[in-house]
DNA sequence: TCCGATCCGTAC
DNA sequence: GACGTACGGATCGGAA
């Protein structure tokens, strides 16, 4: 505030960047044999920190006006006086660095910046001392490095800056990495140690229970006094450890007052001056560093670095750049025959008809312009769910989707990036004319343009027009919405949850070092099997490729074998649970509305299928006491309910409507448990009194049909011979014979054709099934079948979605739709309008396909979503 | 320090 | 070798 001109220095870790920049890039000498790899990862750092700067100096006025590199000296420091180990296990620097050291230290002073050591000082030393100086001035500070025992050194005025991930550093980021303040990092670090440093810290301990435990007592001290009130263990390791980790603490703080020898404030920056220039460009000469000897030329003769020819490769059509605003795009959209947009970090760009391309910058959150542009034509372009969500708004949708159409036509990519797609089709471009964001987007932009009609020929060609125009496009902005609306969850409830099984899985942890004769890494298959098999003589049952497996089909064959076997088994359950929802879930809310937001990936899965991330909502747990709870701690949030609706059994449906198998088909018509009339088939058993475990072994076998069944996988899952696996297949192929017809000629099909089509069109190649191994092939068969069901079940429920999601828009209720769970979706509800939502959102779902036997939906409301599930 | 392979376990 | 589709966490070991 008062400071603003006081200045902005910089502090440069040269060492620690020295030795990141060996590691990263390989081996290179000059002509003369003099190795520089490490010196040319230097100048390029400072070169794109110079760069940015000029950058950050122009938008915000907060550019350097001081800059020093800072390097170590000699490999003794006082630090050793406290503690000889200190580095020990650091390895003599390699030969081919060593020749470096002065070489940089020369590079260093080419960019006339300050440079700087001090014999038995290290780099964090002399920055700590700087920064304190230039604070006590009423300065701002920014540390350039990597090393994280750095972080302790950031608070107010000064902050640190990552060169290798290109991001700040506050005190936000230190929290985030550490759990503490970072005046606290140093505790934390003592307690969880740090193996580079040679810091051996408290075994057991981490960094994340490291800060548990200094939320709850402060600091060090008094995490040491009261040790008693840990686990046996633990305490154990404190009270042995408590002196060492008091030391490394001692060590671990940079708190020194160097004797200041060159003061880097008499040092201001100057970076185009001509005599620093040329400096720099015969020091880049003699360095045998062309490209950036090069860059140094250009920049000194006053116009900007031009981009590298070649860049954009040989053949590339050209873009001519220009920049806009958001409203004379839009005028000159308006009344199109369509646009293609690209949105980059900071540009949209619009590719137009004569080879230009326009670019507008946005600001950082939702950008007005965004929704202008999308709304002044028809347009398209690569991911529209991520433009539209930027812009924070869900339409108007584009008429074409070239990531999307690429998908359609090959799901079975690994991922659709566009230039990746565009190379596909032949097609290249390069920009000129603007910034490099500009122009990439600008060239993204020309690309989605070329590539639309392309795509679009070949869709029609494939009979995927209605698939993709009629389901894939419209339900972007279904997805959209519901990652928009996101769900309301009980994060106190989730945290007491935790409390809990965290204290279970302490005690069961201490019960099974004792009763496995010693601590180890329960979490670790390797060593558990050392301890299952070889410590504990169990019987080991199958192997992997790295060893005996121990997942829970082996651990069930032991039950009974030793204690240990039923306490790991709950082990697994909760610190699964712990690990992968009670702990991640509540990083994942939202700040703003408390809600999480899920990611629903279009692209991903190849039957059609959508996928969730960020968090994944597709697989919170159910089926388990402890799992139904984190369920429960999905809400809706006050004054709503939410309501389920799942498709009953839609794949079974699905197959009896493909196969027009009779007998499964008056199962349905019947209203018949499936699975009963099944083992009533199959088994020959009355369904009057039917025994449950009959039931699930039917159940087991109808599962089996629908992922592509096989004597072996059927025998795994119900723990029974290949051969009665065998037989029950024989059997149920048998009493549905319309089923093995459907199942052969499916396969036939796929054979012939080279892929399979779903109910509504949809393609998935199955190369598999021309494959030279018998088990190939086989996997083709199973993935034929498979993909048939999955894939119409999931062409049925996104059109579900998007009849829903417009039913529910048409009747001005307060509903909106939350999640999809593959056959099943959950809506939040106004109480008042419970019965008006469910009465359409049934009627769209039963609706969304006239399968025969029909769609037939389930519907729960609750106040949670377990709450759903009556 | 980072990243991929491996193992394991959740969901439908 | 392992009945389908996903996502993700933890460990481990090699590479940068």
């Amino acid at each position: 505030e008062a400071h603003d001109n006081a200045g902005h220095l910089y502090l440069v870790d040269g060492s620690g960047y020295l030795f990141r920049a060996y590691h990263a890039l390989p081996p290179l000498t000059r002509e003369d044999g003099t190795p520089v790899n490490a010196v040319l990862g230097f100048c390029n750092m400072i070169e794109k920190l110079l760069g940015d700067l000029d950058d950050s100096h122009r938008i915000d006025g907060d550019g350097p006006t001081h800059m020093a590199v800072i390097f170590d000296a000699g490999r003794v420091t006082f630090r050793n006086e406290i503690y000889a180990a200190y580095k020990a296990n650091r390895p003599e620097p390699p030969e081919d660095l060593v020749p470096q050291f002065d070489l940089v230290r020369d590079a260093s002073r080419a960019f006339d910046l300050a440079t700087i050591e001090l014999a038995g000082f290290e780099a964090d030393d002399l920055i700590a001392s700087y920064a304190k100086a230039a604070e006590a001035r009423g300065m701002k500070v920014t540390i350039v490095s990597s090393d994280k025992d750095l972080m302790q050194l950031v608070r107010g005025r000064i902050g640190m800056f990552d060169p290798i991930k290109q991001r700040r550093i506050g005190e936000t980021e230190v929290m985030e990495r550490f759990g503490v303040a970072p005046d606290r990092v140093v505790d934390v670090q003592a307690l969880a140690g740090d193996s580079t440093d040679n810091v051996p810290g408290v075994p057991g301990i981490g960094v994340k229970t490291a800060a548990q435990l200094m939320e709850k007592y402060g600091s060090l001290e008094e995490i040491l006094a009261h040790a008693d009130e840990q686990t046996p263990k633990r305490r154990q390791n404190l009270t042995e450890f408590a002196d060492t980790a008091l030391m490394c603490r001692d060590l671990s703080v940079i708190d020194v007052n160097v004797p200041v020898g060159i003061d880097p404030l008499d040092v201001p920056l100057i970076t185009r001056d001509p005599p620093r220039l040329a400096a720099l460009r015969s020091a880049f000469e003699e360095y045998e560093f062309r490209t950036l000897a090069r860059r140094v030329e250009a920049s000194g003769g006053g116009d900007g670095a031009p981009d590298d020819p070649v860049a954009g490769g040989g053949d590339a059509r050209l873009v001519t750049v220009e920049e806009d605003v958001p409203e004379a795009l839009a005028m000159s959209l308006a009344g199109g025959s369509g646009a293609a947009l690209a949105v980059g970090d900071a540009y949209l760009a619009v590719a137009a008809d004569d080879g230009r391309a326009r670019v507008m910058p946005l600001l950082p959150g939702a950008d007005p312009g965004i929704a202008a542009v999308v709304s002044a034509a028809p347009w398209s372009a690569h991911d529209a769910k991520a433009i539209l969500r930027r812009g924070r708004i869900d339409g108007p949708l584009p008429t074409h989707d070239t990531m999307i159409a690429a998908y359609l036509l090959d799901p079975r990519r690994r991922g659709y990036p566009l230039d990746a797609i565009a190379e596909d089709e032949g097609i290249s471009f390069r920009a000129e004319g603007g910034a490099a964001e500009a122009c990439d987007a600008a060239r993204d932009a020309a690309t989605v343009r070329a590539l639309t009609p392309l795509q679009e020929a070949r869709i029609a060609h494939e009979g995927l027009g209605a698939l993709f125009h009629d389901i894939e496009m419209p339900l972007i902005s279904v997805l959209v919405s519901m990652e928009n609306v996101g769900v309301a969850i009980d994060v106190g409830r989730l945290a007491e949850i935790r409390a809990r099984v965290g204290t279970e899985i302490s005690s069961l942890t201490e019960r099974i070092h004792e009763l496995a004769g010693g601590p180890f890494t329960i979490d670790s298959p390797k060593q558990l099997a050392e301890v299952l098999f070889e410590r504990l003589g169990l019987p080991a049952g199958r192997k992997g490729k790295t060893g005996y497996s121990t997942d829970r089909k082996v651990l069930r064959s032991l039950e009974g074998a030793h204690p240990i076997v039923p306490l790991i088994g709950r082990y697994r359950e909760l610190v699964k649970l712990d690990g992968t929802y009670l702990a991640a879930l509540p990083d994942l809310v939202d700040p703003a509305d408390g809600r999480l937001h899920t990611t629903f990936n279009q692209t991903v899965a190849e039957t059609g299928r959508l996928s969730s991330t960020n968090p994944n909502l597709q697989n919170i747990p159910v089926r388990t006491e402890a799992g139904r709870e984190i369920r429960d701690a999905f809400v809706a949030s006050d004054g709503m309910v939410l309501m389920s609706c799942d498709y009953s059994q839609v794949e079974l449906r699905i197959l009896a409507h493909c196969s027009g198998e009779p007998a499964l088909r008056e199962a349905f018509a019947a209203g018949q448990d499936v699975h009963a009339a099944t083992a009533a088939e199959v088994f020959g058993v009355p369904l009057e009194g039917m025994p449950r475990d009959v039931r699930d072994r039917a159940k087991a076998v109808n599962f089996g049909i629908i992922y592509g069944i096989s004597d072996f996988g059927l025998s795994e899952q119900l723990a029974i011979s290949r051969a009665d696996a065998r037989e029950y297949i024989a059997t149920y192929l048998a009493r549905y014979p319309r089923v093995e017809a459907f199942v052969a000629s499916t396969i036939a099909e796929a054979t012939e054709e080279g892929f399979v089509t779903t109910l509504l069109g949809r393609r998935r190649a199955i190369p598999e099934l021309s494959a030279r191994t018998q088990q190939q092939r086989q996997l083709g068969e199973r993935l034929a079948v498979n993909t048939v069901i999955q894939g119409s079940a999931a062409d049925i429920i996104k059109i579900a979605m998007i009849r829903a999601h417009r039913a529910i828009a048409e009747s001005g209720t307060g509903a909106r739709l939350v999640l999809q769970i593959h056959d099943e979706l959950l809506i939040e509800c106004p109480p008042a309008e419970v019965d008006e939502v469910r009465a359409l959102t049934v009627e769209a779902m039963t609706g969304a396909y006239a399968l025969d036997p029909p769609l037939a939906v389930d519907v729960g409301v609750g106040s949670t979503w377990l709450a759903t599930k009556s």
